[in-house]
DNA sequence: GGGAGCATGTAACGGGTTACATGATTGG
DNA sequence: CCAATCATGTAACCCGTTACATGCTCCC
């Protein structure tokens, strides 16, 4: 037990472990698919094969457990967390520091350099960034209705439903930003104002 | 003239050159703490190490250029934009699909992760997470003001006070999330409610 | 039987971080 | 003169991505 400080795994390991905290087996496949339609909203989405070598080192370190294919016949190799597993979880949820939130907002840094852009692209850039937003806060809903549905998933349905708000917030906040960027077109060519 | 396609440079070479687009002469150094208090309320900071090995490349590739010491004795390395270094970073932005904005939340994580963790600690999180955004909030206003004050600067001052606006936001939902919290907190334990 | 999606993987690459080293300059 | 900050850099590492390969299974 000289264990003390945590075994410092990637960050792709303790996402798949808090997928497959929920009790299910799941596939490689399947943690792609359930992380790019959960996880992704406030997190990340790992790259399949980044997928498929983290569950080998989780199993070398005893923290999930290859279990037969459920359904029978598939190819397909499902993973369950051990108690082991849990227990390491558990414990860099509590010991670990959060951090900040990293955000890298490619259509931001289109505006800061709205000095070099033609103004139009600029805007238009603007409103598609607007449009993904609601569709992202469209797909959260759903998501957040599913986990509602289930017992013991209120964490889940509960970080959902944030995602959601937080992507209609981004919404409104496009459509401040385009009143800006109007603003500022506005003022900038030589204008024939007052 | 068959450079049809970009040359493909990391995130960082466009982050320096947006920075260095703004017309000033700056040192690594410099770059490194106008980054970490513009750019990364909407982007991120590179490592130093990370920015003087880019600002080589860049100068071998002609975008950029080193130019004397302005104040003089300093050992202190300055560096220019150069027209092909514009003109490259303005095609960037023209022609390079943004795509999405990418969020990685530590502490929403957590709470999607409630389910193994305390839920006094988990408060606690929430908590902090929201004051953090109120300090972060204060620091892009800062930069705003900064920002309104020079002339040909609209689009940098529109961005932060963007993102302003975006911490203020993430602090509501902040409070949002802290009376979902308190609601599953309130129903999880064998109560005795109704 | 053939195509679409399922499912798992390999190999190469590089961007970025961490940790560390070094010296110069400034201010008390 | 000493400490703090300024300023630049080296070296090692590895996470994660990209591109590609492979075969299975279901269904028409």
């Amino acid at each position: 037990m000289s264990e003390r400080s945590q075994p410092a795994l990637p960050a792709t390991a303790w996402a798949l472990l808090g997928l497959l905290s929920f009790g299910r087996d799941l596939s490689g496949y399947d943690l792609r698919r359930w992380a790019a339609s959960s996880l992704a909203f406030f997190y990340w989405t790992p790259a399949p094969s980044q997928i498929y070598a983290e569950l080998r080192r989780l199993e070398t370190l005893g923290l999930v457990r290859a279990v037969g294919p459920a359904g029978g016949r598939r190819r397909k190799q499902l993973y369950r967390i051990t108690a082991k597993g849990t227990a390491t979880l558990r414990r860099w949820l509590e010991r670990s520091e959060p951090g900040p939130p990293v955000v890298k907002h490619p259509t931001a840094l289109r505006v800061w350099l709205g000095h070099l852009m033609d103004t139009a692209r600029l805007r238009e850039l603007v409103v598609r960034h607007r449009d993904e937003m609601a569709a992202q806060g469209e797909a959260a809903g759903k998501a957040a209705a599913v986990a509602g549905g289930h017992d013991g998933w209120e964490y889940p349905a509960a970080i959902t439903a944030w995602s959601q708000r937080s992507f209609r917030a981004q919404q409104r906040l496009a459509d401040e930003l385009l009143a800006d960027l109007d603003r500022i077109a506005g003022q900038r060519p030589p204008s024939t104002e007052d």
